[in-house]
DNA sequence: CAGTCGTGGGC
DNA sequence: TGCCCAAGACT
């Protein structure tokens, strides 16, 4: 890889880290995975599990939004074996609301494997770390550094933009991503690698943000090479956004003398795979819920429209979706794939956010 | 490499 | 309001 125009000096290489390691001890964020400097000079050791668990929940993911699904995994699932033994649907319903479902179906892959293979103990290695379901490049190098104190320099949002400014690194993304991990491990110090990469998690989360970076109280403020040109705020360079296309499709209520209202299970892989959902059809081609097509003739014209759309965004698609509802003729039963689930059970917060938003426009409009 | 894969908060 | 963004992985 040709070096960059402005590549760092080699006492550029050596002092920020000890300027970020200093502003970390003083300005560390308190969070509930993390073992504190001070902590750790006082000799505690971070449980990788929970290092793990916060990890795969943080990818693409704020740290407002993952602290309670973080504490309710820790309630219900303390250690690997538990997630290991755990159903699928309750780690499913566990994780809805979150997104990204793939993480979630990952994360039960990865603790049965590790029963199964490792004696329940995470591998210590990036390399090994990297070969596990649901663990990529950043999450491999992140354990090695902050659980096991290896010399690893993972690059996730934060420290890319972080480390453009400093060295002002006017590559677009993403392959920008390749210059950023060679400066990173020049940079990382041997004795507190876990440290320094939360360290520049901290500092892109709190100071050297996307909008408004402030300079002003940075450690960095010095060396920083972006700042001195003055274009901190225009790095790190992205790509052209594409439109989003819209869809729209319709969703059937379908409910029984006893309230309960039929759901399907979506497949493992694709959109919201694994999880539960209300029929539907017209948005998602591969996976339609095949449901009235399936039901006796006599139902097929008996959908009533009720008042109200349902607007939701995903990443690559704006969805606006109709809802047709009818009750249930005595005596019919849930095809094949479907089942009834009572209001109660997915009022608990155990749907995709998209799907509570239908059942919220039924039951509470 | 580029597309797929959620959601909520901030502005 | 609509757009931007967030501790990425997988195909």
């Amino acid at each position: 890889m040709p070096e960059p125009a402005n590549h760092p000096t080699s006492a550029l290489l050596k002092w920020p880290a000890t300027a970020l390691l200093a502003w970390y001890d003083a300005h560390a964020r308190d969070l509930p995975w993390r073992i504190l400097p001070a902590a750790a000079k006082a000799g505690t050791k971070p449980d990788p599990y929970r290092i793990w668990l916060s990890e795969i929940m943080l990818q693409q993911t704020n740290v407002t939004t993952v602290r309670p699904y973080y504490e309710k995994f820790l309630t219900l699932f303390p250690n690997v074996q538990a997630l290991a033994a755990a159903p699928d649907a309750q780690v499913m319903a566990a994780w809805a609301g979150l997104g990204y479902y793939s993480r979630a179906r990952n994360l039960v892959k990865c603790a049965r494997t590790l029963v199964a293979d490792y004696h329940g103990e995470f591998p210590n290695t990036e390399a090994a770390l990297l070969s596990l379901p649901g663990i990529g490049p950043y999450t491999a190098a992140a354990i090695a550094a902050i659980a096991f104190n290896q010399p690893a320099a993972p690059v996730d949002g934060n420290i890319e933009r972080v480390l453009s400014r400093l060295y002002k690194l006017q590559t677009p993304m993403p392959a920008l991503k390749a210059e950023v991990k060679q400066a990173n491990a020049k940079l990382v110090p041997k004795d507190r690698p876990g440290d320094f990469a939360q360290a520049m998690m901290d500092l892109g989360a709190t100071l050297c943000t996307p909008k408004r970076p402030n300079c002003l109280i940075c450690p960095w403020r010095e060396p920083c090479l972006a700042r001195q040109a003055g274009i901190e705020e225009t790095l790190p360079i992205r790509a052209p956004k594409k439109p989003k296309p819209e869809r729209q499709g319709t969703v059937f209520w379908l409910e029984n003398a006893k309230g309960h209202v039929l759901m399907a299970r979506r497949p493992d892989k694709g959109l919201l795979g694994g999880m539960l959902v209300f029929p539907s059809k017209g948005w998602d081609a591969p996976n339609e819920s095949q449901l009235p097509e399936r039901l006796p003739g006599a139902m097929q014209n008996q959908w009533t429209p009720l008042k109200g759309e349902v607007v939701h965004v995903f990443t690559h698609f704006k969805l606006t979706l109709s809802i047709q509802a009818q009750t249930a003729p005595k005596g019919f039963r849930a095809p094949k794939g479907f089942q009834w689930v009572a209001p109660q059970d997915f009022a608990e917060e155990a749907l995709p956010s998209v799907m509570t938003k239908i059942w919220k426009t039924v039951l509470l409009k």
